[in-house]
Formats: structure tokens, sequence, C-alpha cells
DNA sequence: GGGGCTATCGTACACGTGTGCAATAGGGGT
DNA sequence: ACCCCTATTGCACACGTGTACGATAGCCCC
């Protein structure tokens, strides 16, 4: 008890006294606030949790000295011995891409209410960075892991045996692979948005992807393959072309197409990234939508009900995802060491959102005044 | 030595053996390299921190076998006797902002090449939901914060002696206060946006803020009032509007300022997503942009130069900003206990990019065919 | 050949918290 | 008056890592 119990004023006129060379007096540990309350540490402990082993009015005269201290209990003590740090991890490909920042937007949301921090990296759609940043989170021994867009899905299955963390993936499921993830109805997306661009009569559809290798993107071109065929109509190879997911490259891509001698009265993207550059690849060579184009994206960022047509596109609720993501891996934490296989794999509905930037078909031919 | 050793085969044969309970073997510490090496753990430990105090072929085979049991030092246990987590704190007002992502890219950038890792947390504007959430950071022993868009930015002074953590703002400082700050010009920006709206002979214009009592915006309509000042022209409070920085509230704003007996010809947004709403309102009352209304924005979001009419708007390097307030923020934190008071307020120009969305002010009362 | 220096390694702590267990006191029942 | 049970508290550990310090051995120098 006779230790060094001075030096530790409260109120050290914060206000003035510019340069006192104020001694980086550490935060106030479980013992100082034990000392103060002339008690042991581990009552400390126990009262600040509220534990019923506490006497109920000592705990009141510890919290309320705890409180005058300014004391807040260290996590990372706490996750030492605890061996649970309340932190999960987030791996994402670049965090400035729309849809990312929405999904990430639902999951911190969940792991808030349940006081969990989240700690974010990018994986810039590099497979061996991405692989990197995982390593890293498992140091940090967070306690689970989602995953969006990853690049190496198939990756996980040993890394999950390795770091024994649970992981989601989000948007990127491997079929039989005993993986959690949740992802939208891709196929079925741009299948309903070929359709409803037949339906306008449209017969030269584009297919704008990535060429990310992301299983996302071959499954939206199968779902856009489907549609034509069921309609009969055969597919053209030269009609499918590539980006990167942004407009930039999809303004190229789309230039090609359009060059085409038989060029494309419609083109289905595969995100509104890559729709926001076709619009623009169109209107440069002084066509319009949907008078000479139409064209159908994917998500429904915020900004596709704000553009110039509006977009018809596959609304994606990237938020909800976000949340399921969450709860999901919620569920496997608190599973425990369980070895269960239970493989829960979500697969959330695509919903066609039909606007403006869709119409009939013109007759082919027929340039605009 | 005699503990044990099995169990720790890489391959179970993970596709079959459904139901082997996996006994969570906990990750391996540095004990159990040691005993692996024949050593003692401190030898392990600075074998793997290249310490020169090893024989370099000892601790290339403690290295080899720390490799081969997969051992991953535990972040956990270093930062709680180095009282440093590698870890900085990032809050922000609602991670779906496009704003806030690509600060928040930046950030992650610099911190990423340092070895550090972000905790992500929103503030979603509310002071109360602010303060608390940088009191779990705090308790998270992060070694340095940076918030962006605070809502509470005098009350990080109190906050900043009692947490002991350096503490970075973004897009807020207040002036004279011993706050560390990366903010942009908006006083400038805004001038200058509404120059060019003077110059092109716009004389009603309009200024469409945030009622969230930011103050980048009473910057942002300082700056307008200036260059309406200096042109001569009296500042008219009735175009003075306000919406909340997104674009449905926007809508209604302008709406509202279209609704003027004496309406404006032109307006100067406080931000992008603030002039998506703005064009939306004014061509859903039959109006053209730039023809009948001329818009300005401020940022530079990605989508601005593919909107149509493309964005005139004040570009804002909000990734590089991103980065500087990181790289401030290592300053800091380097800086140790030093009661250094050194002021640091970066202050970025803005640019005003000039595109398709303002042209020459038309004459009053002629509507447009 | 002894003293001192260097290289290398182990011992003993410390970091701040949580928890099993023993210890104590008080109260009730007989 | 004694025993047992309960409420409350402290003691002693553990979590996994880093580091000051001491110990040992080998070497050089005089």
């Amino acid at each position: 008890m006779a230790e060094k119990d001075a030096g530790k004023a409260a109120a050290v006129s914060h206000a003035g006294m510019k340069h006192m060379p104020r001694q980086a007096s550490r935060q106030p540990s479980i013992k100082d606030i034990a000392r103060l309350a002339r008690v042991s540490h581990p009552t400390v402990s126990r009262a600040l949790q509220n534990s019923p082993l506490v006497n109920a009015e000592t705990a009141a005269k510890i919290r309320k000295i705890a409180e005058d201290a300014g004391y807040r209990a260290s996590a990372v003590a706490r996750g030492l011995v605890t061996r649970r740090t309340r932190t999960i991890g987030l791996v994402v490909t670049t965090v400035d891409d729309p849809f990312a920042s929405e999904v990430t937007s639902g999951i911190e949301e969940i792991a808030n209410d349940h006081r969990y921090a989240v700690i974010l990296a990018n994986s810039h759609a590099d497979p061996e960075h991405e692989r990197r940043v995982v390593q890293e989170l498992a140091e940090r021994r967070v306690d689970g892991i989602i995953v969006t867009s990853s690049r190496v899905g198939a990756l996980y299955l040993p890394l999950l045996k390795e770091l024994q963390v649970p992981i989601v993936l989000v948007n990127d499921q491997f079929p039989g692979e005993f993986v959690h993830s949740v992802m939208i109805a891709n196929r079925e997306g741009t299948r309903a948005a070929t359709e409803h661009l037949i339906a306008l009569s449209h017969r030269r559809i584009a297919y704008l992807g990535d060429r990310g290798g992301y299983q996302s993107d071959a499954e939206r071109l199968a779902g856009y393959k489907e549609a034509l065929a069921a309609a009969k109509i055969v597919f053209a190879p030269e009609l499918a072309a590539e980006g990167d997911g942004m407009p930039e490259a999809a303004i190229e891509a789309m230039d090609r197409l359009l060059r085409l001698h038989h060029a494309p009265t419609a083109v289905c993207c595969y995100n509104d990234m890559t729709a926001l550059g076709a619009m623009r690849a169109i209107r440069a060579r002084g066509l319009r939508v949907p008078e000479d184009v139409s064209v159908t994206g994917f998500d429904d960022l915020f900004f596709a009900a704000y553009l110039t047509p509006t977009l018809t596109t596959v609304r994606q609720p990237m938020r909800r995802m976000g949340q399921m993501a969450m709860e999901n891996l919620f569920k496997l934490m608190s599973g425990l060491t369980s070895g269960q296989d239970s493989v829960v794999q979500i697969k959330v509905e695509a919903e066609l959102i039909v606007r403006g930037s869709t119409g009939k078909a013109q007759k082919r031919e027929r340039h605009h005044a």
C-alpha cells in the first residue's frame, strides 16, 4: 500500500501553464481506483462489471470514484485475458467505392449496436495484398472477419482453419464450398434487366462487364445470356465487353461497342459505375439515352435516381446485406469453438428498378437529328 | 515439453470428418515456439524482432520454426506492454457519404503504409453519439484519433487533455483554438464559384447550405457573401436556403427558391450532393441547367464529371486531405509525451472546376420554349 | 594467466484486467 | 452455544509479449 500515491492529482489547472512538462501521467488503472477506494483491484473489476458478488453500496462507491477519476478500462488488457477483442475486421477492395461504403455502413451499424469495433482494411483488389491484410487482422486477434468482393474466396478455406477466425464473405460465394456468405441474386438480376430490354424490342443488346474476374460478373453475364436464350436471341460474343467496374474504363469499352459495324441499341452494365461511363460514351458520340441506346445498371447507388435520365438498374440492398453479414458473423462468433459446419449462404433478391435510361428500341440505321 | 504436441497436424482432411469436435487449439504463443526451439521465450521475442542481441543462426532457426508453426504474435499482448496499439480511430459522420469515403481512403492508405490499423466509427452527426464513440476509442487505447466533420470540435479541448490522445480534425477547425486540423479554403472556394457566376452576368444568385451547423457551411456562406459584396450586389436573405447536405432535402429547398416571386438564375450549393438535388428540382419544374438556372457544387465528387450536364464545382482534394491528416497525426504521435502546444492548422487550396452546369444568365421573364 | 570486454542467452519482472478459490464475518437454526 | 450457509472480499494466479539486468562463455590484450 505504501507505493507511489502522490502525483496523481486530478485537476492540474489545465488552462494555463503552457510550458509545464506535463508528465504523461498514464491513464488510471484498475489498481489506482482500488487504492482510492481502499479495496482490492478484483473488487473494482467486479464492481464495474455490475457483478452481484460485490456489495451494492461498495459497488456504487467504487463506480463513483472510477467515474471521477476518469477511469476507462483498457480494452487491450481485457482482450488479453478474455481472448475476445470485441473487434471485427472488414476487408474491402477500396473504401471509396459507393458499393463498399454502403455495405460498410450496414456492418458498422450492427457492430456498433453490439459495441463491437470495426477495423477497416483495403485489399485493393489484389489477392496478395488481401492475404496480407487478413493475416494482419488475425494478428490483432479480431473476433471475426468480413470480406467483400474477394478475389480469393476459395483461398479462405485453409486460412479459415489456420486462423481459427470466423469469416463471412459478401458478394462472393463459391458454390459448394463451406464458406459463409451473403450475396445477391446476380443471375436473376441481370436476367430481369435484359428481359426488360427485350420487352422494349431491343435485339442487339451488349453486356459491359468487369474484367476483374469476380464471380459476380460471371453470374451477371450468365443471367444476361439466359434472357437472350429464352428470347431465342443468339449471343454475339462481340457484344460482350469488359471494363473494370469504374466509369473511366467503361467509357472506352462502350465506345468500342458503339463503333461496331452492327452497334447495340442497348447495354446491360455490370454495375452503376460502369453505366455512368457507358452513358457518357454514348453521349460523346452524339447519341442519346435512351432514344438511341438504352442503358441498365446494377446496384442502385444513391446517384442512380439523380442522373439525367434517371438510371434503370437492379437494386441491391447493400446496406441490408452488410447488416445480414454482420448478424451472421455474430452467430458464428457466439458459436464458440464449435466445429459446426453450418453452411450459411444467404442470397438476397434482386429487384429491377425501371427508370428513364431504358426505352423502346428505335429502328436501326436511323440516326438522330 | 511433454505436453500436447500432437493435434497440430496441418492437413486434417478438411473435406470429410464433419463431426470432428475440432478442439479450438489456441493459436501458438511465443512460449510454444520457445519450447520447440529449445530456447527461452525472450530469445524468441528478440529473434522475431531481428534484434542484434541474438545469434544470427539461432535467430534464423527460430524464425523458421515460428513460420512453420504458423505463429503470429498477438498484437494485443504486445500493445499491453508497449503501450502502443498501432491503431488509430477514425470518426466520420456516416461512412456512406462520398466525401467521407474519399477522406477515409486517403487516411487508410497512409496508415497502412505504416502498418497501422484504422478503427472506423460513425458519429451520425450526433454530438452525444460522437462523444461516446470517441470515449470508446480511448478505451481501446488507440494511438491517435481523426475526426471528420465534427459537430463538437470545441469539445475536444477538454477531451484531449483527459484522454491524452492526439486528435486531428478534418474539415472542422475552430479559429484560435489549439486543435490540430486539416481543412479546405471554404471561403475562397465559394467565393470563386460565386464570382464565376457573377462573371456570367448572374445577379440573382442563391446559396443552398446545410442546416447541420457546420463551420464549413458558415464559411462557404461567407465566401458567397464576399463575392456578392465585391460586385456590389446586395445580399438577399430570401436567397439563402438550407438543406442537409443530401440530395433529398436539397430538392425541397431548391423548389422553394424557384417558387420565389423573383427567382434566382443561379445557385451556389454547399456541396455536390446538394447540387444533385438542386438540379433535380430545377428540372422537375421544367427548367433547364444551365440555360435557365446555373448550378455550382463543392467537393468534386467522382460523379460530378459524369452528370448531364457535367457539374461546375469547387474541387476539394479529399483523398489528399485524408493523407495529410494522417501524416500530421503521425507527427503528433511520435511527439511522444511532449506537451508541445504546436498549433498545426493545415489549409488546402480550393480549385474551381468549370464544367457544363453554369452558363450565361438569360434575361429574366424569358421562359424556355 | 588474469582481467576485461563482447556476444549470447536466461531470469525476473511488468503491462492491466479477469476469475477460481480461500478467507472472513455475520446470521439463522437447533 | 455451536454449526452451517451466505454474502463479501482478498489472494494468487493467468493472459502473451517486451525488456532491464545478470550470468556465462569465449576472446583479446598485456
